[in-house]
RNA sequence: GUCCCGUUCGUCUAGUGGUCAGGACGCUAGCCUCUCACGCUGGAAACACGGGUUCGACUCCCGUACGGGACGCCA
């Protein structure tokens, strides 16, 4: 490529997401790619809001967005551009395309594009916009009638994109037509704006989803009749939902925040997404210093991924139990306003059961998968006495499990030492003595404590629910 | 329809002409164990199909099938 950019320089990046709504999954990884790429190459992430399309932008979803971006940990350079603010530029830039004989007025109205569309379908040809206008005498033009800007694209020839993950990808010129890059209200058209902002931001790497692909091809014509070198490109593949279909919003296509809410961890997110179309050798599980140090474009392959929430989960559960107990304790609390029932949840925190569930932290991150495992299975820390019993703990909690239970209480009472292991002590002389495996003590005491038959370690929780709780619950299930 | 791209266990992937085709998730049999997890040890599970090229193809070439993407005065 001999007008590229050249290869030394320091590396610019960008995510271009359009605030069409939220901050999608497949645009959290290009985001991701770009991020990881800045920092590789010790380069610079910026961001720009393509909102030329004044209809469908809305200061909602940029807000939305950049809220995903900042729950993922992506933090970019510099101020956000908006697109629509250099909209001037973008029509000085169609200007030197015209005065240079690279662009003309096309007066074709969108009745006659239709209609010249509806005629190429019946005669089963591919549309390609042929413009009475591109070769006409400017003599012969309108004076008072709207026109559109068009690219004088080469008609023969072809157009390559050497692309870092599609290889080098042929387009025939014939293919790619005229396009517009002003529209007849004056305002510039993705395109063109594209390739004016990537120019003038010093974008030297474009990476982006592999729907782009045909928008290279043109915006390379684009570059090159501007007499600007094209930026290096890589086009990655999409990721697809379970079923193999595309990633819509009905399945899969969730907001980066949806994750947030499902208890993800930011850095098992970074983990599993970066897995989706890259690998370095056998590597699952890798953390963020070592993704900065290994990520590079040229290991991203080209075949579409499927999203799977299972494999998802798998690394979430070995980011939290690689998390510090603090750490984890504080995402959890700082989840709740997040989270629907979230504030009945902070109620009880305040009213005790926080530091009651910052002592089980240790206990439970072995057997969490998402933060959200940490309310569910510590909600009897603030479960109101008398328990309600599910319908394991009621079959479990018999006649006969009550009356031992009544007979091991005495053998708490006036502990000088309310912990874990004396009382674990206790449970074990008590079942030897009434020979007794264990598991016959540990779980009665479990549905009484509990109300349920799975819990973290039962004499965890009976030294975090403290002794009274503890007798008071105990003395509730004894007969 | 036209153009472009893809296809290794169910899923994510390693592989770059000679491997018992490896790992991870999931599934499964055990071990550990106060439950559930964690951890550990095993198991089942894949090169889409057809032609070439080659002494030899998962690896290279062509075709077929299937899948995806793009075909706006949207981005």
């Amino acid at each position: 490529m001999s007008n590229a950019a050249p290869s030394n320089a320091p590396v610019v990046v960008r995510f271009a997401p359009s605030p069409t709504g939220y901050l999608h999954i497949g645009g959290a990884r290009t985001a991701l790619f770009n991020w990881l790429y800045a920092k590789a190459k010790g380069g610079r992430f910026l961001l720009r809001i393509e909102d030329t399309d004044r209809e469908r932008n809305s200061p909602e979803a940029v807000a939305a967005i950049l809220d995903g971006l900042t729950w993922l940990g992506l933090d970019w350079d510099g101020e956000p551009v908006s697109q629509y603010e250099r909209a001037d530029r973008h029509r000085e830039a169609a200007e030197k395309l015209l005065t240079d004989g690279n662009a003309y007025r096309c007066y074709l109205t969108q009745e006659q594009l239709a209609a010249l569309r509806e005629a190429a379908e019946a005669d089963k040809r591919p549309f390609r916009v042929d413009s009475p206008w591109r070769d006409c005498d400017p003599a012969d033009a309108p004076s008072d009638a709207p026109f559109a800007i068009r690219l004088r694209a080469p008609k023969d020839g072809e157009t390559v994109i050497r692309d870092h993950v599609q290889g080098e990808v042929t387009f025939a010129n014939k293919d790619l037509d005229d396009l517009i890059i002003l529209r007849s209200d004056g305002s510039p058209t993705y395109n063109l704006a594209v390739v004016v902002d990537d120019h003038d931001m010093g974008i030297t790497h474009v990476i982006r989803g592999v729907d782009h692909l045909t928008n290279a091809a043109r915006q390379a014509q684009i570059y090159s009749l501007l007499g600007w070198p094209v930026p290096e490109w890589a086009h990655v593949p999409l990721i697809h939902g379970p079923d193999g279909a595309k990633l819509s919003k009905r399945h899969g296509a969730l907001g980066a925040q949806a994750y947030r809410e499902m208890g993800y961890l930011p850095v098992a997110m970074r983990n599993y997404l970066v897995r989706l179309g890259w690998s370095h050798g056998d590597d699952e599980i890798i953390s963020t210093e070592q993704l900065i140090e290994w990520f590079d474009i040229e290991a991203i392959n080209k075949a579409p991924a499927r999203f799977d929430i299972h494999k998802l989960e798998a690394l979430n559960g070995h980011w939290i139990r690689a998390s510090g107990d603090d750490e984890l304790f504080d995402s959890l609390v700082h989840l709740l306003p997040h989270l629907a029932d979230g504030d009945a949840v902070a109620k009880a925190f305040a009213a005790g059961a926080g530091p009651k569930m910052r002592a089980l932290v240790p206990a439970m991150k072995e057997r969490s998968k998402t933060l959200l495992d940490f309310i569910d299975g510590a909600k009897f820390l603030w479960a109101k006495r008398p328990l309600e019993l599910d319908e394991k703990a009621e079959k479990l909690l018999d006649d006969a499990a009550r009356d031992m239970i009544a007979k091991l209480v005495p053998n708490f009472e006036h502990l000088p030492n309310w912990s874990a292991e004396p009382l674990e002590a206790k449970v074990r002389d008590f079942a030897e003595a009434q020979n007794l495996k264990l598991g016959k003590v540990a779980q009665p005491l479990r549905a009484a404590l509990t109300g349920t038959t799975v819990s973290p370690p039962i004499f965890d929780v009976m030294a975090v629910l403290g002794e009274e709780e503890t007798l008071n619950r105990l003395r509730d299930a004894a007969r």
